[in-house]
Formats: C-alpha cells, sequence, structure tokens
RNA sequence: GCUCGAGUGGUGGAAUGGUAGACACGCCGGACUUAAAAUCCUGUGCUCUUUGGGGCGUGCGGGUUCAAGUCCCGCCUCGAGUACCA
C-alpha cells in the first residue's frame, strides 16, 4: 500500500485543475470550439435554457443548475452526433435596473451592461459549450426590432374562427368592403352587425374603433391590475396573492385605455396543445387550469319593464349549470357591470352608488380575503326568468367578477353555495328542485339528484337536464351553448421606461403603426426615469419623442404639428415581450433584414430541449405559444409549439446560519441556548460545518468586535441553521466563483449534479463535494500522467473484467442520460472508476473511451486527458463518437446471466447484449429453471432485451 | 376548498413489479506520518445473537401478485399551483 502511494506521488503529474481548466477555456475560446452552422447532412437537435435577467447580485449556486444540466445534454447530443444549437443570451430588459436607474440615476443600460458582463464571466468560468457567437439581449435595439415587427404583425391580424388561425386583418376589410362583417365567424369584443354600405358609411375613426375589437393586439379601456406603488400595470401572472409579484406591493382594480394581447383567441388552441407536448403533467396542469375552459350556456334575461318602454335591454348571464335554469331565485351583477347604472331604480340609487363606491375602494386582496364577508346590493331592477315568466330581483355583488364570463350571473341558491351563502343572508327565499334533497344547511352541488319543479326538465339528472336544456334555450332563442375561458387578455402596456417602446404614433386619437422599414424606433433618453408630474408614464418626461411622417424617423416634440409630425406612444412593452421569441432570434441572430432567415428557421425548427424553472408556467410558457402559434398561422414559422421537451429544474435553497443574542447581549452557542435568544443571520463564510470561525466574526461587524459569547463545554461556538431562499441578506449566498477556484469547474459541475434528482428543490450544501473531487483525483490517477503531460498506459488488450465495467457503464450513463436522471450518471461514473481502479486497469482503450463518455460531465478534465492520450486538441468536445452506437455495444459484448431470483423471472447482467433467443436459451437451460419447470413446458417467456427473462406457466 | 406532486438509514439520495438502502457525505476503527493534511483499507438500516445466523424494516391501514418502495383503495403529513371562475 505504502509503495503505490509514493510511485503516484513521485511519478504522477499532480491533477492542477486550475491550469487545465484555465487552458482549455482558452482554447475553446480562441477556436470557436462551440460554434455551430446548418448543416444539412447532420441532424439538428436545440437545446435551450431559459435565460436570465441579469441582475445586480450576479449568478449564485442555483443559476446554474439547469444550465450544467443542458450543457450535459448538448455535448452528450454532440458526442451522438447531432448538430447541437446550444445559445444564450439575456433577458435585459426589466424593473430593477430601472428602479436602480431612478434611485442613482445611473441610465439602465450601464447597469444592464456591468450586470451582463459579470454574467459572461461567471458563465464562463463553468465551461459552458453555448455558442457565444448567437448571444442575444432583448434590450438592444438590433434584437427589439423584431420585437416591434412582431407586434406590429399582431395589430395588423385578427383571429378567423372558421379556418381556427390568425389571418391579415386586410382580408378582414375587404369582407367588410363587400358584404359587412354578417356572417364572419371571428374573434371579437362585440356581437354587431353592419352591412358594406354601412362600413362605407363610417368615419375612419369608427372604422378603426371597429377593426380594434377584432385585431390580436389592440388598445381598449379594460379593467386592469394598477400597482400604485410600482406606478404600472401588471399582467394576470405578475399579481399573486393580489400583491405584485415584484416587490409584494398591493394591486387595484382600474379602468384604463391600454394595449391588450387577444391571447383568449388562442385559448382553445394552447389548451390542446398541451397533448402534445412532453412536459410535466403539473406544468400542463397549471396551464390547462389557467385556461380554465368550462362549458355551459349564455342565457339572456329581459327586464320586467324595459326602461322607457325599450324592451331591448336583456342581461346576459354565463352559466355551467344550465340544467338548474328553473331553481334561479335572483340575478347578481358585478359592481362594474356596464348596465348597473343605467337598470337601478330611484329608489336604490344611492344604495348601489355606494356600494360600487366602497367596492371600487377594496383592492383584488381585500376582495379575495373578505370571501367569507357576504356582501351586496339590491338595484331595483327586475328580469323576467326566460321559461317562466317569473319576476326576479336583480342585485349587485363583488363575489361576482366583471372580467370573467358576462360579469352577470344567474342565481341558483339550491345548487351552489355561494348563491346559498348570499340567499341566506339576505333572506331570500330558495327555491328547490332537486327531489328529495334537503337544502335547508347547504346548497346540493353534486350532478347526480333529479331534478323537479322543472317543467321539461323533471326526472333528470344533471347530464341529460344540460343537453336538453341547452337546446330549448337555443330553440326559444333564450341564449345559446357557450365555451367560456377564465383565460383573460393580457395587457401588453406597462408605465416603465426600460422596456421595448411601441412602434406606434397616434393620428387624430387614433394609433399608427411605424412601417417595418424604419424600425426599430429606439428608446429615447429622458432625465428622470419616474413618471411625469401629471402622471405621464416615464417616456413623458423625454423631450425627442415625436414621429415625422415625412422623414420616418423620431423627432422633437416641440416639432408636433398633428400634420406630418405626431406623438408617440408613451407606455413600453411588458418584460415577456422579448422573452416571447427570443428561441427563434438564436436561429439568425444578426439577420438585419428579417427576425430570422426562413432557411435557419427551416433548419433549427422549434426547441427540442428547453430547461428552466417552473416559475413561468402561466407567464412566459404561456405568451411564447401564443407568439408563436400566431407566427405559424401568418406563415412566419413551420412549427406551432415552441418547446417540445421542457424539464423544470428545481430552486437550489440556502442555508443560512444563525447565532443567537440573549438579552444580556452575549452571543450564544447553539448548545447553550434557554430559548430566549434572538436569531440573528450570519455570513456562511464565517461558518464551516456549523463551527464559526469567531475571530472572523468579531472582524465582520464592528457592533460584536468587543461581543461576549457563550461556548459550547468543549469551547467550540456552534451555529443554528435553516433552509431558506439564497439571498443577499440573509448571508447564505454561495457564489459558483468561490466553488471553482476552490475545486474547479469540473467537480462543480459534476457535484450540482449529484446533489439529487434535477426537478427537485433542494438546499444547496458543499458537505458532499468532496466527494466528487476525489472521484476526479481519482479518475486522473488512473491515466498515470508524467512529468511531460503524457497518460502512460498499456497498449495490450483489455481483460474481461476491464470491458464489463466499461460496456455497463457505457449502457448505464445513456440510460441515465436519456432518462435526464443526472444524479445517477455521476454515481455511475464513480462506480466506474471505482471498479477499474480496483481492476488495476491502465489500458489504454478503456480509458480513452471513458474519457469520451465523461466529456459531457467534466469537459476541462477530458480535454486534457484526451490529449495526454495522444490525441488532436479540442476534438473531444465536438466529433461523434461511435461508443453511442446501438451497435456498438452489441458488438463489443459479451454476457450471461448472473443471478436467478424469485420463481419465474431471471435478473441478467446489464452489460448481456445477446439476442433475445439467445438470452432465452441460456436461461431456459440453466439448471434453476429445469427445477423450477418440473419438466412442464412454458406457455410464455419474455425477454426483456438484456435485461430480464420472464417466464410464463 | 379544489388540482397536482412527494414521503426510503444519521444526511443527500439509488432501485424497469424481482437480493431495498447503489453512489456519496458523515461516523467508528485501522494503515502511513514526529505531527497534521492528503491518501489508502475495514465496518456502518434497526435489532437479537451462542458470531453460524435469526427477526424487523421504504408515512399509516387494507388489497392485488409467486413477488410491492414501486400497482389499486382508504387515511396521515409535507410541498407546489390555484382560489368567490358562476
Amino acid at each position: 500500500m505504502k509503495v503505490v502511494s509514493l510511485r503516484y506521488n513521485f511519478m504522477q503529474m499532480e491533477y492542477n485543475f486550475q491550469s487545465i481548466e484555465q487552458n482549455w477555456r482558452k482554447f475553446w475560446a480562441e477556436n470557436q470550439t462551440y460554434k455551430v452552422e446548418e448543416d444539412a447532412t447532420k441532424e439538428k437537435y436545440y437545446v435551450l435554457d431559459m435565460f436570465p435577467y441579469p441582475s445586480g447580485a450576479g449568478l449564485h449556486v442555483g443559476h446554474p443548475l439547469g444550465y450544467i444540466a443542458s450543457d450535459i445534454f448538448a455535448r452528450y447530443k454532440r458526442l451522438k452526433g447531432f448538430n447541437v444549437l446550444h445559445p444564450m443570451g439575456y433577458d435585459s430588459f426589466g424593473l430593477p435596473a430601472e428602479q436602480y436607474a431612478i434611485q442613482t440615476g445611473q441610465h439602465p443600460e450601464k447597469t444592464t451592461k456591468e450586470n451582463i458582463n459579470r454574467y459572461r464571466d461567471q458563465l464562463d468560468k463553468i465551461g459552458f459549450s453555448f455558442d457565444w457567437s448567437r448571444e442575444v439581449k432583448t434590450s438592444s435595439p438590433e434584437y427589439y426590432k423584431w420585437t416591434q415587427w412582431i407586434f406590429i404583425e399582431l395589430f395588423n391580424s385578427y383571429y378567423c374562427n372558421t379556418d381556427k388561425k390568425a389571418k391579415p386583418i386586410a382580408e378582414l376589410v375587404a369582407i367588410f368592403d363587400k358584404k359587412g362583417n354578417g356572417g364572419i365567424d371571428a374573434v371579437c369584443d362585440q356581437e354587431f352587425d353592419f352591412t358594406a354600405e354601412d362600413w362605407g358609411n363610417f368615419s375612419p375613426s369608427q372604422q378603426e374603433a371597429i377593426l380594434q375589437k377584432y385585431r390580436l393586439t389592440y388598445l381598449a379601456d379594460s379593467w386592469v391590475n394598477w400597482c400604485p406603488a410600482l406606478g404600472t400595470v401588471l399582467a394576470n401572472d405578475e399579481v399573486v396573492n393580489g400583491v405584485s409579484e415584484r416587490g409584494g406591493h398591493p394591486v387595484e382594480q382600474k379602468l384604463m385605455r391600454q394595449w391588450s394581447m387577444r391571447i383568449k383567441a388562442y385559448a382553445e388552441r394552447l389548451l390542446t396543445g398541451l397533448d402534445g407536448l412532453d412536459w410535466t403533467e403539473s406544468i400542463k396542469e397549471i396551464q390547462r387550469y389557467w385556461i380554465g375552459k368550462s362549458q355551459g350556456a349564455s342565457v339572456f334575461f329581459p327586464l320586467w319593464k324595459g326602461i322607457d318602454g325599450e324592451d331591448t335591454v336583456k342581461i346576459e348571464v354565463f352559466t355551467t349549470r344550465p340544467d338548474t335554469i328553473f331553481g334561479v331565485n335572483f340575478l347578481v351583477l358585478a359592481p362594474e357591470h356596464p348596465l348597473v347604472a343605467e337598470i337601478t331604480t330611484e329608489e336604490f340609487k344611492t344604495g348601489v352608488e355606494e356600494y360600487k363606491r366602497l367596492s371600487s375602494l377594496k383592492s383584488e386582496r381585500d376582495r379575495q380575503s373578505d370571501v367569507k364577508n357576504i356582501t351586496g346590493q339590491k338595484t331595483g331592477a327586475k328580469a323576467l326568468h326566460p321559461f317562466t315568466g317569473e319576476e326576479i330581483d336583480i342585485w349587485i355583488a363583488d363575489y361576482v367578477l366583471a372580467s370573467y364570463g358576462t360579469g352577470a350571473v344567474m342565481a341558483v341558491p339550491c345548487g351552489d353555495q355561494r348563491d346559498w351563502d348570499f340567499a341566506t343572508h339576505f333572506g331570500i327565499e330558495i327555491k328547490n328542485i332537486f327531489r328529495d334533497i334537503d337544502i335547508s344547511t347547504a346548497a346540493y352541488v353534486e350532478k347526480d339528484a333529479e331534478i323537479a319543479n322543472s317543467e321539461f326538465l323533471n326526472g333528470l339528472t344533471a347530464k341529460a337536464a344540460i343537453a336538453k336544456a341547452v337546446e330549448a334555450i337555443e330553440e326559444k332563442g333564450f341564449g345559446k351553448g357557450k365555451t367560456n375561458y377564465r383565460l383573460r387578455d393580457a395587457v401588453f402596456s406597462r408605465q416603465r421606461y426600460w422596456g421595448e417602446p411601441f412602434p406606434v404614433y397616434y393620428k387624430n386619437g387614433l394609433p399608427q403603426m411605424i412601417e417595418t422599414a424604419h424600425l426599430p424606433v429606439i428608446l429615447p433618453d429622458v432625465e428622470k426615469y419616474l413618471p411625469t408630474e401629471d402622471g405621464q408614464p416615464p417616456l413623458g418626461n423625454a423631450t425627442v419623442w415625436a414621429w415625422d411622417t415625412t422623414a420616418n424617423k423620431v423627432v422633437s416634440n416641440e416639432l408636433i404639428d398633428n400634420k406630418t409630425i405626431f406623438p408617440l406612444e408613451l407606455n413600453t412593452m411588458p418584460g415577456w415581450a422579448g422573452s416571447s421569441w427570443y428561441f427563434l432570434r438564436y436561429v439568425d441572430p444578426l439577420n438585419t433584414d428579417t427576425f430570422a432567415d426562413q432557411s435557419k428557421i427551416d433548419y433549427w425548427k422549434n426547441v427540442d430541449l428547453y430547461i428552466g424553472g417552473s416559475e413561468h408556467a402561466t407567464g412566459h410558457l404561456l405568451y411564447a405559444r401564443f407568439w408563436t402559434k400566431f407566427l405559424y398561422d401568418r406563415g412566419f414559422i413551420p412549427f406551432e409549439e415552441p418547446f417540445q421537451k421542457m424539464i423544470n429544474q428545481g430552486m437550489i435553497l440556502g442555508r443560512s446560519s444563525f447565532v443567537y443574542r440573549n438579552a444580556e447581549g452575549k452571543i450564544v452557542s447553539r448548545g447553550k441556548l434557554s430559548g430566549n435568544e434572538t436569531p440573528i443571520h450570519v455570513d456562511i463564510s464565517l461558518v464551516d460545518n456549523d463551527k464559526l470561525d469567531v475571530a472572523g466574526f468579531k472582524d465582520w461587524r464592528t457592533d460584536y468586535a468587543t461581543a461576549e459569547f457563550v461556548f459550547e463545554d468543549d469551547g467550540t461556538f456552534i451555529c443554528g441553521s435553516e433552509v431558506e431562499k439564497m439571498s443577499k441578506s440573509k448571508y447564505n449566498v454561495q457564489t459558483p466563483d468561490e466553488l471553482v477556484e476552490k475545486f474547479g469547474a469540473d467537480t462543480l459541475r459534476m457535484y450540482e449534479m449529484f446533489l439529487g434528482p434535477l426537478e427537485q428543490s433542494k438546499p444547496w450544501d458543499t458537505k458532499g463535494i468532496n466527494g466528487v473531487s476525489n472521484f476526479l483525483r481519482k479518475l486522473w490517477r488512473l491515466f498515470n500522467i508524467d512529468e511531460n503531460g503524457v497518460a502512460q498506459l498499456s497498449k495490450e488488450a483489455p481483460s474481461k473484467e476491464n470491458l464489463k465495467t466499461l460496456h455497463k457503464t457505457i449502457q448505464k450513463i445513456q440510460d441515465d442520460l436519456d432518462r435526464f436522471s443526472f444524479n445517477t450518471g455521476v454515481s455511475n461514473f464513480m462506480i466506474c472508476v471505482n471498479e477499474l481502479t480496483e481492476q488495476k486497469c491502465d489500458k489504454h482503450g478503456i480509458l480513452s473511451e471513458l474519457v469520451v463518455l465523461i466529456s459531457p460531465f467534466a469537459p476541462h478534465i477530458a480535454e486534457q486527458l484526451w490529449v495526454a492520450l495522444g490525441n488532436e486538441a479540442g476534438t473531444v468536445s465536438r466529433q461523434q463518437f461511435p461508443i453511442f452506437n446501438p451497435e456498438y455495444l452489441a458488438e463489443a459484448s459479451f454476457g450471461y446471466p448472473v443471478s436467478f431470483n424469485g420463481k419465474m423471472r431471471f435478473k441478467v447482467d446489464l452489460d448481456v447484449a445477446l439476442s433475445a433467443a439467445e438470452v432465452e436459451k441460456i436461461v431456459m437451460e440453466m439448471p434453476e429453471t429445469t427445477k423450477w419447470l418440473e419438466g412442464k413446458a412454458p406457455k410464455k417467456v419474455i425477454v426483456v432485451p438484456g435485461r430480464i427473462v420472464n417466464i410464463v406457466l
């Protein structure tokens, strides 16, 4: 033993990861090793990471987790002979940079640039195989020129329900010119009819107002989530529990004129498209829920007496339970419903006004937390039940939402708990339409009861009754069957500075698109990044922000004459604009004529593997799917789903350390706590294995310099710990840089993978990193590298045992990678190296294949060893290797069944690659088999290739 | 409340219905060393034991199966999403 260890120390070159990694980083950059081009002779594979927002805090160890996994996969695919597109960029528009700008007056572009440089620096150290020549930044004008272009295309499109796709708005206008809008089945805000003649007589602004109801992006007054603290509106996915996702500020409802995206037009396709995607069921489920399809009917309830004899006023409600229509006791409108003011009787005017005022004051959050508080107000108006002709009261209540369905419901207290609560609270009589069901204590919401008191629906249960009710409603013209979606159109305006400017100017109050040839409209400079005094968005501060329609350029505001020079839009686009199509730009990032060259798009197509967090389920992932479908409809791209397979990596949490201060101000060790101490976060760099570096702690903060300590009995100071999100303020941030410095990038890469399943959230912990570090040193030692960096290995033929170890590993690693089990992949390498060490294997043939196999995981050491084996530098990173071909193991292998277990099944060693018939023969001739069969002939013999033999009697 | 996911040693975690706990950390013991570090070796689910071995073990209770961590039914706990959606 002693001799062996001495021999290694004297003769072997140490594994010096620092110089190795530095050299290869340089080599890869200089040789552009990872640059890819279209290559028709190779199959493409597109591996993408969700690009980061470059925040000021830099990367912590959690960020690279997904990047490492995708990098391993990209490298693996390259070894298998695929032409791999693996780019990276930055989602560089966003709130933090702007808030920093407000505080410091620095241009967000400057801080963004600094942050990007820092990110790039950190990323480079981890050995990613990104093709950096394809880098995109959403905040660069060359990029957002095409974001603006997509916006214009959306503006110039409508959604045709007949063909179930988006089409140019010009085609719609042509139809209007010819025959009006009768018979057109298109997605539209409102139902109304006009003839070709009407259309011709409308003024341009009337025409435009109509078109806005069809366009896929449109300007409309809508109820939006307004966040006063951020001074901007937010999309639904940016509001969490009634507060803003960023910063946690309260959000209220406000009616504002805003750009919106007609994503609702795509609701059905966004829903059905999920079926073909290889995503986790949970993300699909979240999207399904968010889209929220429900089938039912919309029913019109005429007013009891038309206002001033007018009999056209009808309240439209949406219900999923038309079978309960005879149980309707009253109607409820949302307080914001447009008809409320109109229908309210004199007697109830003040009450209704007051109720509307109170509910408008409530924030979204109050409205949510107030669920148990039942409120409502009678309007005095009455509607007629369409079937029975009964008079029913119309109420307003804020449990009815203006933005869902029609903003009005038919209340069926016997069959809906909320209606029941409401009726009970206000002492409204409840009609029971269920046979033998007691509804005195609660509504009956199940659908299995027999319906009674309902004329033609009597005796039916829900399913049949719904169909029959819809039939009757349609037949009598009271309404029609309808599908409703919870998904709402997405607000697209933000009252911010640091975002894409709209390519829009206003002529007579009507929005005009700037022609593509004159894009991009570049974000102007402003003095202040805050809203203007009169409440305009920050772009209201810009002095050069008007559009000259003759020169086609941005000019000074002073020149605005509304004849040839017009004001430009003051809002900017939301953060998700740029990220909704960036995967397309990577394909051809420098193109100035189009968003990407058609032939390149045709070659690379959509993303094969997308890795990122699941927090984007209802935001980015939905919007990107929407835009992709739109671009597909309009013939710009040949696919309609952007991300075929997706893996969601879990969050890496921080492990915070605490010291405890007692009432006397002493700092107490964990073992000496009495329970009355206050925990204080302490920087984790001062703590090793829960042991505090007391001297360092005293230096850390001046107020601790003279602190008194209560130590453990053995004189050490032990910290407490807790798992929390990694954050600067908790002093628990571990940067990858320190670990790369200390252990090397290859160790970091493998350790992050070794931590556990990729999808799982887990606390960061460096306890086990030595294990990986030892493993790489062991691997290095196997190669017996001499002073000149050359591997001293035997050219002898490998032993059967050597081959078995290698082939088993090749098989397992492929299995692991194909099911994205990177952690077991690392383990299998460890097993392999342990076995080869034990076998004292120094065979060139075995070890060179091992290097290839391990290169996706630990590319730096693999390159070094590859060269040490006498190969050309850089080739292991790009070349195709036959060890991954299915034929390889079949040809090279030898196998035999190893274990007999149970009565009918044989587990066979993994590296068996004999044909099924051969395995069957061997197994059938085994003494155990013969004994078990007792002379009977088996009915069936199932051989799972190379794995398991089942014998069925 | 509803929907989805997960519960395995001291720890992170392996395991296609087929020898549960691979691999790693940690720990115990040993070798080498003046010493430390590094390295290497042995052991390590719990438990009983006459040291041969035996019993019990994958949140709980049932079931299917020759065989269940894995499949089915009912609970418990934790996590995620969502929340008056008519």
